[in-house]
DNA sequence: TCAAAAATTGACAAGATGTCAAAATGTGCA
DNA sequence: TGCACATTTTGACATCTTGTCAATTTTTGA
């Protein structure tokens, strides 16, 4: 029983490294560069037991964006316990998913990855299925927030929309402009200045449009950003400004240096 | 001098031969059931030949997504010709795309395979400053119609976002969109019951919510759709109802062989 | 007609995935 | 402990790609 035990550890703990490693890979030079092989050799083991792990590479790829979703996942809950109106919950969800790509800005692309051509396809059913809940789940906390605020009489839909359908839109806004972001079309020289804010500042109009109390001159947005930031993410923010910080030291250093 | 021509004639002749096999089996198969081999079988040249066509497959892939970003340009261009509002003209961009895509279903999954990881590092630069030109020019004609708003003084922006800006949240919301659409999501289990809809909807209660006028209760939505419809797209529309129409068809006479 | 230029071919090297029989290691019983 | 049996690990192999290039064929133009 503890051999055996020990044993199943053992196992646990190379699908971790082996994890790990594809993550390093995934983070550092994309999709195109993993590959069997290299995290056969990068963990010690042989090509054969990567293979008793993940049945492809697409699989460690799914695996991986699987732990991200996750965590945007915790993000969101998080986001949807903000202490005010539900409208204002909504706004923390958009600074989550801000902060989510902003601590880890491959995700989006990875994310993507996952959905391109030939990758779903190959991915075993068990972690495909994972994938769908998890977003499901996402989609889940948004369109709850959207219910309370219908609960609330604070936001009336028509029959042309129903809650769902409003969720689909801000994902697809959400969605669309992190990964334009993450291509290398030359955004800024078009004349895009602050993506992020941009695109916050659209869902708001979108909301307003749609009717839903309280518009966006009726409570203080800068406000309720920095109240978001403070009450509900104050952790991820600190540890963003101060990569910020050791970033702009390191260029500095750099450049001291040439 | 003739007999250069000719040659040339056929070179090219092979050219599109290629790309039109290539586009084939990109609208059936996908992008991972492409490759040089079966170019060259299909087409009944050799290996080497197809090379000194294309440096890779990944420059096949995007000379077809070139070719469709310029029919997509020059729907475009039509839509933002239409005979209306400035506001109606923009709603006409918005049909010029969806139909773009109903036409061609397989698009929108073809131009994001084009911004999959490992793509654009592949493909020679001839063929990525080219796609990037097209895109730029798609921006343009919708930035042309914001500014034209704003000249009119039909739309008011802020500091906070400019008419660029505003385009690419639209270019957001309509990418996200179809790339969500293009997914194995269930949307219609998850309660989205007409995406292009919605979508609709949604970037018209966007516009609300910047306060271009006229605002959507203002003016007769369904009767400028009608005649966007009538006005700019009636050979399309006819070409798509008429496929519909064969597709029920034999729908009707399989299910009747059964 | 023929030599030089250009185009075409397919064998080949390189590198990846995925399989599997053989080798190594672990298990449990006498 | 020693031994037979079960499980795990290994890396050689078959297969499939891409991309190259020397040899061959075709075209050109004088």
């Amino acid at each position: 029983m503890k051999t055996l035990s020990r044993k199943q550890r053992e196992i646990h703990h190379r699908h971790s490294l082996m994890l790990e490693i594809a993550e390093t890979i995934l983070k550092n030079e994309g999709f195109a560069a993993l590959s069997m092989e290299r995290i056969a050799e990068l963990s010690e083991y042989s090509k054969g037991t990567v293979y008793q792990h993940f049945a492809c590479k697409e699989e460690i790829l799914i695996q991986c964006c699987n732990a991200h979703i996750q965590r945007l996942s915790t993000f969101f809950e998080r986001a949807s316990q903000f202490d005010g109106r539900h409208r204002e919950r909504l706004l923390a969800i958009f600074v989550a998913h801000d902060l989510w790509a902003a601590l880890e800005p491959k995700c989006p692309e990875l994310l993507q990855t996952v959905s391109a051509d030939g990758i779903r396809d190959k991915v075993p059913p068990e972690s495909l299925d994972e994938h769908n809940r998890l977003e499901a789940a996402l989609i889940g906390i948004v369109a709850n927030i959207v219910n309370d605020a219908i609960y609330a009489s604070e936001l009336q839909l028509d029959d042309s929309l129903n809650p769902v359908e409003l969720v689909f839109g801000l994902w697809s806004l959400s969605y669309g402009s992190q990964l334009i972001q993450s291509y290398n079309i030359p955004l800024q020289q078009l004349g895009v200045r602050d993506a992020v804010n941009a695109i916050t500042r659209l869902s708001g109009a979108m909301l307003d449009g749609l009717g839903w109390q309280p518009l966006g001159h009726e409570f203080d947005y800068d406000e309720t950003l920095k109240r978001i930031a403070d009450e509900v993410f104050a952790d991820e923010m600190a540890l963003l400004t101060e990569r910020k910080l050791a970033q702009s030291d390191s260029y500095q250093s750099n450049s001291q240096k040439t």
